[in-house]
Parts: structure tokens; C-alpha cells; sequence
RNA sequence: GAGGGCGUAGCUCAGUCGGUAGAGCAACGGACUUUUAAUCCGUAGGUCCUGGGUUCGAGUCCCAGCGCCCUCACCA
């Protein structure tokens, strides 16, 4: 028995002797000329029973298989649908038919035939000859139900995206988006830029890094939580529409809206402030959800979100007080409030409770597409104060059924307060809490003068959940981070298998 | 990190009061030239997540561990 194979493993294993036997291939090759099977079942003629002289090429995955004898029925599958294939042992010939004895469920085959509809009124292909591109030695899941264990299909998601094209669906989705948006900010001309993963200090917004080692230089390096201050200096050289769509990670917890790495758009546009970026965010993901063609009032879970501009614009001030009746600088009544709703007050900042009640009570309930603008300052360390009134800065949040998806700023670009904000952390924030890093490197650069810009960031994993209706960030990323199965890497697993000797003990049978 | 739930055949799931492990699909053998969750006859398939414990006897009860899910905390 091959090392490793299951029973039935083993089973369609034996049959890639015979299938050798008949001089075939069973890995398969090339197969050209073939039409996708929505393209061939939309031409499909409508009378039942009839079939055309139109002859169709068709690859794809066999996801059912109805053997009823002398004739049998196969059930298609590519990215674009289903088709039946018909296959009866007089018209296809012995060499054909030999072929059809060895198919298996998911097997890959490619069929050539005439377009036709059986009795019963399904499209089919009448098939002349058959090829088989790929013997699976897997077993599949069950038929009908597919594997329902959620963490079998994150883990092998091909079986989720094989067995759900709704699936697949979602991830093409998710590849417009983001075709959609880099044609957007082509239009505009932004610059695209691929700035480093790996920083020194990890820096540009309030998040536990992860850390790493490079041995040549000796150095400890943190992958980057943000793409911030790379694009802003790339702003002092002169890049003054530029962005990045790429990865960040931040060590973190996992849940619904949480995956370890995920994908950022940050981009900066000089001589903007962030009025700008507004307009531009709206601009942004209203065409990106027209991209998907899908309108712009989304279901979302139980729930409709009018997408339709303008988007409800309103100062963090004014939302506070329409919650709880007192206002930014009320800082005592925030504290008692904080305290009746068991929020941690000791030590902290007057802002950093007033920021946890926002949150707590404020912006969860921001349904409809809403910028939370005039953040106070101290919570800001990268964000140009207001004119007229340092007490805020010119911030703002966009909130969409109460999820944060895009955060801009005025960028601040006085190299000395900046200096000064990276060096004060507010009392009550650990250090890892704090976006205040000192960077010596980034405040060089800023004194060589970075123009005034408005600069946007905006999570395209939330941004697709929101626009494909999906509930958790696991359905818009196709690998999410899961524990590793035991024997398949991680510490306590290496540790338990480099005492066990199960590898030389399989000789016994 | 805390609390709760789940883990049985390749897959989907039953398993009563603690008494030698069940079905459907898939597989294997057979019948069938218009089926479509095809049907019919027959066969085979189990580390009941892992390790302890209680018991004459554990899938079932107890303890510990592992994995996943949900809620909460941190975070976007």
C-alpha cells in the first residue's frame, strides 16, 4: 500500500495503473480551445429532446456521476457554472468509454461534443470524446452537503471554493474592488508604491507589531502595522499623488473584523487636507460598490445600508453630546459616565475615556455611511490641529454599520511638533498603545519640508465585507491565519515528534 | 486572556438510563441507453479528538490537554 494513503485512496490510486494500461496519462495536458460552460449552456437549444449540429469543448470538474449503464451522466463544473455531459457506450466508442469506467467524482475531464437538451430538458453535451486532465486521489466530500465543518473549509478552502462557487464568487469580488480601485486612483493620477514591510520601528498607528530577526545585519525588525510614514516621505521627494495597497500585521487578537495580516489602502495627496479626502472616500467606495453592479443599497446581514451621497458628516463633539448630553471638554461627567459603564478611568488621559465611550456608545451605532470628523488632538499625534481651535485635529473616521472603515487626517507636517508628539506619550497609554514612536528618520524628512497633503487609509477587508454582505473578515480572506494542525508545524508539535518514531514504525504491514 | 458550546466511518449526521458502534451519501461487486441528491440487490469500511480516572463494563460519567466555533476583553 503507498505510504500514507487512506483505503480509499488507495482504491482510485490502483486505477492510475489502468488507466496507463489504456496509454493515457492520467495527470493530463494541455487542452485547448475550450469555451466556458456558461458560454455553452446559454447557447443550449430549448426544446427538450433535441440536439444541434453546434459542437462544444468543455474542461472541468466532475461533481456528480450518474452511472445508469450503457449510458452515463456527468455533472460539469468550471469557474463560470455546471453543464451536463452525456455519455452513452455506443456513440462514444470503446476507446472512450474505457476512460468513463475509471472516472471518479472531482476528477478533471475535458468532453467534446454536440450541444444538445435531453428529454428530461437539460442542457447537455452529447459527447463524441472525452479526455481525462486529472485523476484526484482524494476522497471527496460527502455530495450533497459538502464539507460543513467551518474549519475544514477555512483550512482547505479549494474544497469551500470547489463545493460553494458563492465562494469563488466573493473572492472574484474582492479582486474587482481593488482592480476598481487602482483604476480610480490611476485616473487621478496616483502614483503606485511598494514601500518596505520590514521597519525598524514600527510606527504610524497604535498597534502591537510583530517581530522578527535578520540574521546577516543582526537586527531585530518589526513588520510594519502601518504604510503611513514610508508614503510620506516618499511625499517630501515629490510623489504628490501617491499610495500603496498592501499588507499590514498587527499581533492582536482574532475575531469577526480581526486577522493577523490584512490589507491597507493608504494614500496622500498633496495641497489636500482632509475635506479632500473626504470627497475622495465617498467617490472611492461608492464606485467600488457600482463596480460590483450590485446598486447602492447594500443588504448587509439583517439590515440595509443606504450607500447614496451625500454621507452624513458630523463633529465627534456633536455625536457625544447627541449620546450622552455632554460634550468633549466635559471631561467630569465623561469620567462618571466612564465609571457607570465599568470602563478603566485610573491614570488615564481625560481623552483616552473620552475616545472608550465614543467607541462604546457612539460608534457602534453609526449604521449609515458617516464621517466622524474634529477628533481631539491629543489622540492624534500625525494630525494637523485645527485652524482656530487646537483643542481638535482635522480627523476624520468613516463609519459604516458601526464598523471603522477609513481614517484620515490632515497630515502634519511641522517637523518640530511632530518631534514633540513622538516624544509624549499620554499617561495611562503603554507604549505599545501610543502611535507616538519616536522616528528619528521620519522627522528628517520632514524638516527637508513635506508639502500640506490630506492623507486616507482605508481597510479593503472590511470595505469587501461590507460590499459583499459577508459577516466575517474569514470570508473576504482566502487563507486566514488558523492554529496549526498538530504535526504540521508549531513548537509543541515538533517538540512531541521529535521523540515519537511513528515514521519508522509504519514497516509492520 | 476569560466564559460557554462542539469533536463518532472519507463526508453529513444519529447514538436513549453506562451494557460489545448506527444510517444516508461516497467506495467496492452486480443490474439498468434520457438520468439529475437516479433507482434496485449485495459487500466492506471505526484511534468514537488525545491521555488519565471512576466502574464488572465508558462514545456516554469525572479530570487534564489539543483543535474549532460563539460571546467578552485588546485591536482596524
Amino acid at each position: 500500500m503507498t505510504e500514507g494513503a487512506s483505503k480509499l485512496e488507495q482504491v482510485r490510486i490502483d486505477k492510475l495503473e489502468k488507466i496507463r494500461a489504456l496509454g493515457l496519462d492520467p495527470w493530463g495536458g494541455r487542452f485547448d480551445d475550450r469555451q466556458t460552460i456558461a458560454d455553452v449552456a446559454s447557447q443550449a437549444p430549448e426544446e427538450p429532446g433535441t440536439t444541434t449540429e453546434t459542437v462544444v469543448r468543455v474542461a472541468g470538474r466532475i461533481l456528480g456521476l450518474r452511472d445508469k449503464g450503457r449510458v452515463v451522466f456527468i455533472d460539469l463544473q468550471d469557474k463560470t457554472g455546471r453543464i451536463q455531459l452525456f455519455i452513452g457506450k455506443k456513440q462514444v466508442g470503446e476507446e472512450n468509454w474505457n476512460i468513463v469506467g475509471l472516472l471518479d467524482l472531482w476528477d478533471l475531464v475535458g468532453a467534446e461534443g454536440k450541444l444538445g437538451r435531453t428529454k428530461t430538458g437539460e442542457a447537455s453535451v452529447f459527447v463524441e470524446s472525452l479526455t481525462l486532465l486529472t485523476k484526484t486521489i482524494a476522497h471527496p466530500p460527502e455530495k450533497y452537503h459538502g464539507a460543513q465543518d467551518i474549519e475544514i473549509r477555512l483550512r482547505r478552502r479549494y474544497l469551500d471554493m470547489i463545493q460553494n462557487p458563492e465562494v469563488l464568487a466573493r473572492f472574484e469580488s474582492r479582486a474587482k474592488i481593488v482592480r476598481f480601485i487602482r483604476e480610480f486612483l490611476g485616473q487621478r493620477e496616483f502614483v503606485e508604491v511598494e514601500t518596505p514591510t520590514m521597519h525598524s520601528i514600527a510606527g504610524g498607528a497604535a498597534a502591537r507589531p510583530f517581530v522578527t530577526h535578520h540574521n546577516a545585519l543582526d537586527i531585530e525588525l518589526f513588520m510594519r502595522i502601518a504604510l503611513e510614514l514610508p508614503l510620506k516621505r516618499c511625499l517630501v521627494g515629490g510623489v504628490d499623488r501617491v499610495y500603496e495597497i498592501g499588507r499590514v500585521w498587527r499581533n492582536e487578537g482574532i475575531d469577526a473584523s480581526h486577522n493577523p495580516e490584512f490589507t491597507m489602502l493608504e494614500l496622500y495627496e498633496a495641497y489636500g487636507d482632509y475635506e479632500t479626502m473626504m470627497e475622495l472616500t465617498e467617490s472611492l467606495i461608492v464606485g467600488a460598490a457600482e463596480a460590483l453592479g450590485n446598486g447602492l443599497k447594500l443588504p448587509y446581514g439583517e439590515r440595509e445600508i443606504d450607500m447614496t451621497r451625500p454621507w452624513r458628516r458630523a463633529t465627534y463633539d456633536e455625536l457625544l453630546r447627541e449620546k450622552y448630553g455632554f460634550g468633549l471638554d466635559d471631561t467630569e461627567q465623561a469620567r462618571a459616565e466612564a465609571i457607570k459603564r465599568e470602563i478603566e478611568v485610573d491614570g488615564k488621559h481625560p481623552d483616552v475615556i473620552m475616545d472608550a465611550l465614543f467607541e462604546e456608545g457612539v460608534s457602534d451605532e453609526l449604521v449609515a455611511p458617516t464621517f466622524v470628523i474634529d477628533y481631539p488632538a491629543s489622540i492624534c499625534p500625525l494630525t494637523k490641529r485645527k485652524a482656530g481651535n487646537e483643542r481638535v485635529a482635522e480627523r476624520f473616521e468613516l463609519f459604516i454599520n458601526g464598523m471603522e472603515v477609513a481614517n484620515a487626517y490632515t497630515e502634519l507636517n511641522d517637523p518640530l511638533l511632530q518631534e514633540q508628539l513622538f516624544s509624549t506619550q499620554l499617561e495611562g497609554q503603554e507604549e505599545e498603545d501610543s502611535m507616538a514612536k519616536m522616528d528619528h528618520d521620519f522627522i528628517a524628512a520632514l524638516k527637508h519640508g513635506m508639502p500640506p497633503a490630506g492623507g486616507l487609509g482605508i481597510g479593503i477587508d472590511r470595505l469587501v465585507m461590507l460590499l459583499t454582505n459577508s459577516q466575517t473578515i474569514r470570508d473576504v480572506i482566502i487563507f486566514p491565519l488558523l492554529r496549526p494542525e498538530r504535526g504540521q508545524g508549531g513548537k509543541e508539535s515538533s517538540e512531541e515528534h521529535a521523540g515519537d518514531g511513528e515514521v519508522l514504525d509504519d514497516e509492520s504491514d
